[in-house]
DNA sequence: AAATAAAATAGAACCGGTTCCAAAAAATAG
DNA sequence: CTATTTTTTGGAACCGGTTCTATTTTATTT
């Protein structure tokens, strides 16, 4: 491995002068030619590991998800992948297998790896999690979830919610079953699911019974072939496009058909929901979107410049087979 | 931050000795518990920086998929993941977008972080890529593809594509519709396509129209919904089961029946082939396990143990709806 | 108790860069 | 042509660890 001891010794100069040639210092023309040549005969790459020893950080973006294997993960994974790779900096994805206590660990871990900023996507915000952010020197920023005192960008979910509870009520049901997710969830399990109730307020003869599930497919799969069978619900919401599928596939299993027996809407996009049979009334997510302007935000914590708390991405209702009116 | 420098002045000792103390090297029984006293107190941990200056390596493996958004790359991925971090080291994920070019300029940008070993999950195994990793001084083990003179792990593909043309043959289909992908790829494009192939000579009569398309959705849709229409296939066999869900799509626009119209199939066991109505039949790959043996493979290449330069993973066919007898 | 062997330790060199400071060289002013 | 200012340069110190060597301390043998 060439090091810049080479260079300084090859061309005749201070190792310190060829430091100072590849950082932009003043060097004079002649010297800058006789290093540039020897440079490019050479093919020296400086060490990272000795340039981050000095300079204290990375050019890394550390993010740290909850799953892979998800579709919302991935369209923001993909486009802050892009953004960052155009400024010239590297991805370091961790994944949380959706365990809380490894957030906080992995928070730590990318600390040490000196990354320059860590995007957390995160379901709940804990004590633990302030501390770590709080002890850690390194911007975060949270994607989609917000907390007090924390940097962060999500989706209008409330918003979100009101514009399908308004579609859902409009569409005359009275009977709806609304397959939440816990409550700790902020985003998910709050602001999407008072934006339906908020819409509904407007129908005040409309009923909801409102059941917890996860975010796994199999567990609402499970929780659907129970319910479905006795429900008199002609409406069903999901908090999300998965468990949407799995309400779908339930469905299929009971032999029930949708939308006659009853209509489904999900949240998300996902573009299986266009695919499948029916196709799936749900709201589209701008994740494209979220994982720019992610990336834009992340820039400007780390160069100490003034931004805005928390930025809401906004979404779109598309109305498809899967819901009709009563 | 508190360095080895403040240890070892707290406890009265030279770093040396600290630094011995850490690598387990030998200590006192006295010191040793002073050291540790101190060390437990400042919650000291050691610069990664200055350990990998020295180490020429850090305890990260670099990843290199060709997109994020695939099934089958994040099982893989959530695999190899698991099984690292039991091990202590960190996943470094690189995207190329399917861009060949990318997966060069990654080879070369891990090695400069050092990662202790690559693995490449690509789809053409090119001159510049063999130039790439000869000269980066990584270990790099090829997954899902495999190249002269390279450690690779794959999938049993002609096993695969031998078992679902046996399995095709035998329902009494003669006229068949093949949608594989460009042969540059020689795991799918090639070896599942002859699978296929070399089964069906045990039927004289069975005619196959080969169509290449690629492993985009969007492409396989338009393709679909140009050649359906005219098609006198009663089974269309598809190199991906995301091209499946392509077709299955394109024949609900088209308002043809599966599997009355057409018998259909994929490659992969994606789980949603299991959600869609019909359920698509389809080959289950064992993509945890490739993981998982990827993981195996890679860490003794790195320890220049004695390896297989080959390693193939089986698979089972799993017979849905969406074929039936003609 | 002296001689020898083994274990523990300190100190220096090193990994490959960046940065500071003082000295040297070049440019400009008088 | 000398004095002054500006630009360029080399050398040393530093970042925070690891490792080698020589020395000191402790343990063992006779």
């Amino acid at each position: 491995m060439v090091t810049i001891n080479d260079i300084a010794k090859k061309a005749g100069v201070a190792k310190s002068t060829v430091s100072r040639y590849l950082n932009g210092g003043s060097v004079s023309q002649k010297t800058k030619a006789k290093i540039e040549r020897i440079v490019n005969e050479t093919g020296y790459s400086p060490n990272t590991f000795a340039q981050s020893l000095k300079a204290k950080h990375t050019k890394m973006i550390g993010i740290i998800v909850p799953r892979l294997d998800s579709y919302s993960a991935n369209e923001v994974l993909s486009s802050i992948d892009r953004k960052l790779r155009a400024k010239g900096y590297q991805l370091l994805i961790t994944n949380t297998d959706q365990m809380i206590e490894r957030e906080i660990e992995n928070i730590y871990t990318l600390a040490k790896q000196k990354v320059a900023g860590i995007i957390l996507m995160a379901t709940v915000i804990t004590e633990e999690h302030h501390k770590a952010i709080a002890e850690v020197d390194v911007p975060v920023l949270l994607l989609g979830q917000q907390a007090e005192g924390l940097h962060s960008i999500g989706h209008q979910e409330f918003e979100a919610g009101y514009a399908m509870g308004n579609y859902a009520g409009s569409l005359e049901h009275k009977n709806f079953l609304y397959f939440s997710v816990f409550k700790e969830d902020v985003a998910v399990g709050q602001l999407r699911a008072n934006g339906v109730l908020s819409a509904f307020e407007k129908w005040p003869d409309i009923h909801v019974d409102i059941l917890e599930t996860s975010f796994s497919f199999q567990k609402a799969y499970e929780l659907a072939l129970e319910v479905l069978p006795k429900t008199k619900a002609t409406y069903i919401l999901c908090a999300t496009d998965n468990i949407a599928m799995a309400v779908l596939k339930a469905a299929h299993t009971l032999n029930k058909n949708i939308p006659s027996d009853f209509s489904l809407s999900g949240f998300g996009g996902y573009e299986v929901t266009s695919i499948v049979s029916p196709s799936i009334t749900t709201v589209k997510y701008g994740y494209k979107e979220l994982g720019e302007v992610a990336v834009d935000q992340l820039f400007h914590l780390i160069n100490r410049e003034e931004v805005k708390n928390n930025v809401l991405i906004s979404n779109t209702l598309i109305k498809r087979e899967s819901t009709i009116p009563k």
